[in-house]
DNA sequence: ATCGTTATGTTCGCTAGCGAACATAAATCG
DNA sequence: CGATTTATGTTCGCTAGCGAACATAACGAT
């Protein structure tokens, strides 16, 4: 796509005062993310973090078993890789490409630089922190009492607000690895939405028809997750 | 107990320098607590931060329905209150006293100021914030993939990784909360533990017999949080 | 010692989701 | 265009954990 790109799709680019982002925006790179590229793997070293544009990402952690679990989205409100910061280098999560587009992307030194400069990006950023802690909470809780197609529904809502359009281009394969359930359990999940006439997928393309419908049947971990990101973090589009 | 008390009974505040700690060290007011008692609900503004000695905070997401499950335990390895600096002022978990002992309390704004001199203990809070966020991420993964059996193998040595002694004082009703489980699947898990030899309880006393023998039956998840807490944090008894 | 309370043990039928095996259909590639 | 690959649909028996109802036993207060 020939299309205009910018840093400041990225929420927490666009909140920076124009002093800090003209600082960093030098070194700010897009990149090209295709689905299903892994940023990092469990325990690598973190390079550079990435600021989604277009880009949806998600959080994986990945068992001796292979068996995997989403613990968290990341879209154009957020970042990925804030391990970085936080002091670790690295995470025992894996982020992959969930939905292809564009992230800016800068290096991890760099960043840290900016961080303990201690202006409006560390804030920013501690408080995206705990959005993000929110959010892996309130999917554990989630994982723990809710029925298959309500995390779909809340899935594919979270999905869907950081997606430009109302087409997500997905696999149920893939999504079954995501929320770390088999596929045919998506497959079933899926049909159920299909009739209800809330979506439409044909092969790896899922459309969304009717946002109310999927809005009445989530449960509460999607708007629960939801206020709080619009609670912590300046109220853009967030999340 | 007339046993002495002191501060550096907490790892991260035994591993301040000491200039740093005696800055400190005059705001910290032991307190006691009480099994079960909250120090702070969903959504509570957070008024102190807890630095427990000898006592075990559980953090619980409790949903709509009463249902809950909990998200991490913080004994003498850590601070319960992280959402104070990192800029929520609340969160939408609840901390509940699990094993009644002692903690040393703060003010949270002699926190955040000490926080954002952005010196050591800056470094130690973000530190053992991604030690938590990891344990988070896990124990969503752990409810996705492991038994019951497994599940309560690593509550319980994660509890007694905690403790001074070998008894825990906790009925099975509790743990189930915990866990976001039934009483009875716990009754049954913790028999299967007691006919195996490795625990033995009397009536809401949890005794252990044969930590070798939890730990061959637990799942991967009690290793992987233990061994990042060691990577992440100063290598005291951490965690 | 006795009573009431509270923790634990046990049972029964039920359901969601699993694992495996297979059928079909849609895209892709030569 | 047909052939191969890959995504989706469907079935079957199985198991872990649920929900409810109840029995028993340990403790604690009087």
């Amino acid at each position: 796509m020939p299309t205009q790109h910018s840093p400041r799709q990225n929420c927490l680019l666009s909140c920076l005062p124009a002093e800090d982002y003209l600082r960093i925006e030098p070194h700010l790179e897009l990149v090209e993310m295709p689905l299903g590229e892994a940023l990092y793997e469990s325990g690598m070293q973190i390079r550079h973090v990435h600021f989604p544009t277009t880009a949806i990402v998600s959080l994986l952690n990945v068992m001796e078993d292979g068996a995997s679990a989403e613990i968290a989205v990341v879209g154009n409100e957020g970042i990925v890789g804030v391990s970085l910061f936080m002091g670790g280098e690295s995470t025992l999560s894996r982020a992959i490409v969930q939905s292809a587009g564009h992230a800016y992307r800068m290096r991890g030194q760099l960043l840290k630089d900016e961080f303990f400069r201690a202006g409006p990006m560390q804030h920013l950023l501690l408080r995206y922190t705990q959005a993000l802690l929110t959010q892996m909470a309130q999917t554990a809780v989630c994982n723990r009492h809710h029925s298959l197609d309500q995390q779909l529904c809340r899935w594919l809502l979270l999905s869907f607000d950081r997606l430009p359009g109302t087409e997500l281009i997905m696999t149920q394969e893939l999504i079954a690895n995501m929320l770390g359930v088999r596929r045919e359990g998506v497959t079933e999940a899926a049909g159920n939405l299909q009739r209800a006439g809330l979506i439409e997928y044909r092969r790896g393309h899922i459309k969304l028809i009717d946002r109310r419908g999927l809005e009445d049947r989530v449960c509460e971990c999607y708007d629960v997750v939801k206020r709080e990101f619009q609670r912590l973090l300046p109220p853009n589009i967030a999340k």
